[in-house]
DNA sequence: ATAGGTGCAAAAGGTTTGCAATCAA
DNA sequence: TTGATTGCAAACCTTTTGCACCTAT
């Protein structure tokens, strides 16, 4: 089925915005971008959709399942396509480089921990921040130092 | 030691306002406080603390080590004691209550994962979000639903 | 005495909302 | 046609910063 199908499925009128969002998301797989970016992005190839309809419509379509809202430390929240399977990240805190990583035995734990305090999971957040090993070769130990950030 | 003499030692000065947030801190051992919330528990006090100095004091705790800053989905940060050991957080989406938690193995898992990928880890975070006993035994199916957030 | 700390107000992000104009169905 | 969608500007919320005044050492 094509996307404008897909998207009145959805009850959203395939609108030319939405169908740049989507498009731009498609095109960069399993990347992260803030709304800021999408803006940028888009702007970047003359599409001047407005800051406030580009939030509207990543939010639209987090709603309706087909991208993911994430909160890592920065301030800026970022989203990514829902390709279906949950996965965590690995996160180079010096050039920015993310890794998806989906540890059956960390995930069983977390049911197990929360089975113990009688909890119900409804989701959880998992996000490891460090040097990737290009990073870590390159940088001096107290440089590395100079730049660890909460 | 007494806690004027800490702040010395850390290269702060020990002043009102500084002693009123880490006394307010200890008082509430192990909460989870925003730059908002120790603003108003002070002014409850009729402490008339600037919110800019509440950031800055809060800020100057954690980078001494004396406060954690965490960020968990809700939009405001919190920041919370530095009681030494690491730990993660369990909370419930319905009431807030909190609980931390530490398990090993899923903190021997987080580092293989890391060495498989060639990082090197400086930190990481882990929050489990569902319901607690409580209040998943008082929510209906259908209003648990409604509850539901990102 | 003086470097560091404070309050206030203003600014700076990121995100949301009100509203009149516009567009997909 | 008509309700959904958009752009713009303004509002909001959290956090940061500039600056003149104040205070712990």
């Amino acid at each position: 089925m094509d996307i404008p199908q897909e998207l009145r499925k959805l009850g959203l009128k395939a609108t030319l915005p939405r169908l740049r969002v989507l498009q731009l998301f498609q095109e960069t797989k399993s990347k992260h971008l803030s709304a800021d970016d999408v803006y940028r992005l888009l702007h970047d190839e003359h599409i001047d959709m407005g800051l406030a309809t580009v939030y509207r419509v990543l939010m639209q379509f987090a709603d309706a399942g087909i991208l993911i809202r994430r909160h890592f430390e920065s301030v800026a929240s970022v989203f990514e396509l829902n390709e279906g399977g949950h996965h965590d990240h690995l996160i180079c805190t010096n050039c920015g480089r993310m890794e998806e990583f989906l540890d059956a035995e960390i995930e069983q734990r977390q049911e197990a921990v929360a089975a113990e305090r009688n909890f119900v999971l409804h989701e959880h957040s998992l996000s490891l921040y460090g040097f990737c090993g290009d990073c870590a070769a390159s940088i001096k130990p107290t440089a590395a130092r100079k730049l660890r950030r909460t």
